[in-house]
DNA sequence: TCCATATGTAAGTTGTAGCTAACGTTAGAA
DNA sequence: TTCTAACGTTAGCTACAACTTACATATGGA
């Protein structure tokens, strides 16, 4: 959690979580948008990974990313509670799952 | 807003901001929850105001800080929208809420 | 097998966040 | 005034994040 806010933190890595939120792209497709070289992008996948925001999967020899929901989910169910700690983020989940119940997806 | 990520990113800040959410503390009363130097908090203070995430008022020698409900509830709608970037509702009423100001502390 | 593609990893540099210790500042009391 | 309390600010150190360049690795094709 702490690796995740951390994460979110720098311009980039969230750029970086947009453009992968809909579709999957390549660890290259994703660097050409950025001016760093590509070794720094690779680094940020690395790190948005661990923070379990990000996941990964390998098709020959490239690797694609996609935003991991649960991720994002969790992240933002700890800010929830951070902004009112009354607000139990487990019920809170609780009802945002009841009120998907049609099948949109997350 | 950049400055209140970062600020939130780092754990004892966030404690600070916890602190202060509900009755307005001074500097030395905030220091003395943690274990680092007085100067160190006071840095942090420093960070936090100038996020807009904190209020400073002066009261003799003495300065008591305050979590700042708008630079909160500006965060909050900077990630609504950083979430889902589809999503305008929460942030809008964020703002109606904003507007309203009629001495509600929030 | 040999090569190109796609990518991660390692090493080294640089900037900066975050500390502490020392000093400066302001307000009220003596 | 002078002293003290409560802070902030500065200087200087250290650790680490964030780069780049160079190298390593894995995959698929010729």
């Amino acid at each position: 959690m702490e690796t995740a806010l951390r994460a979110i933190a720098a311009p980039r890595r969230r750029q970086i979580l947009q453009l992968v939120r809909d579709h999957e792209l390549s660890a290259g497709e994703i660097a050409l948008h950025f001016d760093v070289t590509r070794p720094a992008v690779s680094q940020d996948l690395t790190l948005l990974k661990e923070a379990g925001l990000l996941d990964e999967r390998r098709n020959g020899t490239k690797r694609l990313y996609r935003v991991r929901p649960a991720g994002l989910k969790d992240l933002r169910a700890f800010l929830e509670e951070f902004w009112d700690p009354r607000l139990d983020a487990l019920k809170l989940e609780a009802e945002r799952e009841e009120k998907r119940k049609d099948g949109n997806d997350d």
